[in-house]
DNA sequence: TCTGGAAGTTACAGACCGGTAACACCCTAG
DNA sequence: CTAGGGTGTTACCGGTCTGTAACTTCCAGA
């Protein structure tokens, strides 16, 4: 059984799996080590024996979320191989349905700030992520054949985050209706440009 | 001295401005009642002579911020009587340098992120002023002329909420530095479709 | 000068926080 | 059967949190 890269239900995925979604819900400063080890099933002693600090379980779970993205990603390409203007417009769609998914924002951006210590070990790997994903939008862009690749990237990147946290703050029925509508027009627009 | 409205330095007055300050800088859960108290020169006992509970607080302070929001919009009036355009240019403006001033996000946004129980005194505040900050975007960009006036005005909205969380958490160097470029080009454009 | 209210001080309650020590328990590999 | 590592259990440490009680000090207004 030595194999088995699934092995599921190990203490660790479990209290892993457990934070992500309670840091997700309540926050990260709203949920003590306690209650995610009784979650999860499990106990204090376990999750100290598996992570260094709650600051390293949280650094972890945000890198757990990343690669959750960057599977994401893996889809749109094999989903749409090669039609890298497809890949966009399902990026668009799979934005808008995560904007009606929860009122919770990106957990990125909420714990950037909620962790506001300048040097706290989650704010590099915040960071490091944030520019990951835009490099892989700038990309979609770019091979899409579209002129001004950062600027749409980077436009599309702040109208979802905005969108998120406007969810957040006065929920689904605000501006973030218009996400898709601002995003195709955005589209439309830029490949214009790039043919003139 | 009773005709005073300044009255400056009243204990009230100075927990409110601390508050302020170290809930924006350090979260609202990242900092205590007894380090405010301590920080405004006073404390504990006469903070709660003044508010219910921190939560009173908390929402005291975000209408505060609502407030001097609202003095920000009298001042674009002020400066450009009816000339709406050039108000709304303004209010671009004064978005980008709000994006370089500090690393930390919109107090309501982070507020909302921090404040997860859907009772919470501070989300009913939180969405009510954003929904009045938002009518005061729209009521500028139909002022203005602008066709689409709704539509211009929720996607600078989002753009200008994303280019905060951006700025919080790549830093001013990311995708927020070209908000300025896309606002313009986001007005040029509805103004264009608003005349054809 | 007297008085009343606002403000300051100290101490405390009760709960929760992150993190650790010591020990008992399985359950599997040899 | 045995040994050992992963796990569970209990108790605890020192600190911090919101909120309160009881008391003192100050200061302005009459």
């Amino acid at each position: 059984m030595t194999d088995g890269v699934v092995e599921r239900s190990r203490p660790r995925d479990r209290i892993l799996e457990t934070a992500r979604d309670m840091f997700h819900k309540h926050g990260i400063k709203g949920v003590g080590v306690d209650a995610i080890t009784e979650a999860a099933g499990t106990n204090k002693m376990t999750l100290y024996r598996h992570f260094e600090s709650k600051d390293d379980l949280i650094v972890e779970c945000l890198r757990a979320n990343a690669a959750k993205a960057g599977a994401m990603w893996e889809a749109f390409e094999a989903e749409f191989p090669g039609d890298k203007l497809a890949q966009l417009h399902a990026w668009v769609r799979k934005a808008a349905a995560m904007l009606n998914a929860d009122g919770r924002g990106c957990d990125m951006a909420n714990a950037a700030a909620e962790l506001t210590e300048p040097d706290h070990p989650a704010r590099r790997v915040i960071k490091e992520l944030k520019e990951a994903q835009r490099e892989r939008l700038v990309g979609l862009c770019r091979d899409a054949g579209i002129g001004q690749a950062e600027l749409l990237a980077d436009t599309l990147s702040l109208l979802f985050e905005g969108a998120r946290v406007s969810v957040q703050t006065v929920g689904t029925e605000g501006p973030s209706t218009q996400f898709v509508r601002m995003a195709e027009g955005l589209i439309v627009s830029f490949r214009g440009t790039a043919a003139g």
